[in-house]
DNA sequence: TATTATACTGTATATATATTCAGTATATAA
DNA sequence: TTATATACTGAATATATATACAGTATAATA
């Protein structure tokens, strides 16, 4: 895609806006007249232009044979790039594994939706994280990583129980796990004693009221 | 709206799908050859009825000045699955109009992405929903409606101050808001004296993080 | 220096297209 | 029974439209 000049520019404006005004494309005089031009020539040979960028087509000898051509990468993908998540029950014991038993089912979901990307949906149980405006039955956007900093929330499970947490490491061989709600407790973790799995990081939330 | 006869109906889809995979409105002509009719007529008539109906609009003199009227409300979203909600910024004073001025920007979601439609998504300010699990900077989607019932968590415009709280009503003449936040005082109105207007209802949250 | 792209005006024309008129036939409603 | 709507064919035509051709001017490129 070569660049488009400015006055090119707005010629494609020009048309889009007539496209979305009316419904359907615009004859060149009608491009004369919404850019002051005075010959349809003018509006012809950047028309011409347009189309050898790639930013139109045109149908040969159809009036109005103007269509727009969608190559803008960025709206495509926020447009239709859009993807099947799971929700994964946050079953009190056992890990939040994929397995299908424990999806609750699919939702659609456009890809960049978050800043961060992600793989799975958790259906949140307890309040244990209820200052952190994380309440019962929310969607959280889970993204697998092990690149976790101290006060991310994280998805950790110890044994079997799974649990979302904030995540303090303030020794080498030690994790507190800090729930955000003062009826709950700190969950200490002596990496030496017992096996912690970060199975991801907090990274969205979504609720439906 | 009238109801269409079959053939009509076919004509419809067949006008549908050209501009689909053309870009624009298909000519009389155009129509025939899709239709199998031998005069230019048959298309006409067809127009002229699917335009009386109110399916379609012609445009008088203009070649193939069609355009699809969309009035199916459902069909709109059966057909575009996802679609683009402006995110508005709930600024201290200013109604969350829909102005261009306080369009953060345009973010791209399944239109049925939580169970109950919505209209734009707002950008909370401030902490008075705390307990609710609104934080500052998540986004609340809204739906415009006056359909309130006490408990509701709505968008609610006091003079210029726009606020999201509770919804209770103990009182024909009289509409408490109550903040979830111990920090903040419940808002009481006098419709008598003072003017409330409900911008809609809260349905859902997103959080980015 | 010659060439190419951009950015227009102005004229001309073949044809693409809307639109009207004249018919035919069937079915439904007043 | 007389309209009125649907569902077509077939022909005619004014005009809407794409598109080519002839120019002018400026700026960038090779």
């Amino acid at each position: 895609m070569k660049d488009i000049t400015p006055q090119q520019n707005k010629v494609l404006d020009c048309i889009k806006v007539y496209i979305k005004e009316t419904g359907f494309p615009p004859t060149r005089s009608d491009i004369c007249k919404e850019m002051g031009f005075k010959s349809p020539n003018s509006a012809e040979t950047h028309l011409r232009a347009l189309e050898k960028k790639g930013f139109i087509s045109i149908a040969s000898g159809a009036s109005r044979g103007i269509s727009i051509i969608n190559n803008d990468i960025k709206e495509e993908a926020s447009s239709y790039d859009s993807n099947e998540y799971p929700i994964v029950g946050l079953v009190a014991a056992g890990s939040p594994t994929l397995a299908s038993e424990n999806i609750e089912k699919q939702v659609s979901c456009p890809v960049n939706f978050f800043s961060t990307s992600f793989d799975y949906f958790l259906r949140v149980k307890g309040l244990s994280m209820k200052n952190a405006g994380i309440m019962e039955d929310d969607l959280i956007a889970v993204k697998k990583t092990h690149d976790i900093r101290n006060g991310d929330i994280v998805i950790a499970r110890i044994e079997d129980e799974v649990t979302v947490k904030y995540f303090r490491k303030p020794a080498e061989d030690m994790v507190v796990l800090e729930p955000a709600n003062e009826d709950f407790n700190d969950i200490e973790i002596n990496l030496r004693n017992e096996d912690l799995f970060i199975e991801g990081k907090y990274v969205g939330l979504i609720r439906e009221n």
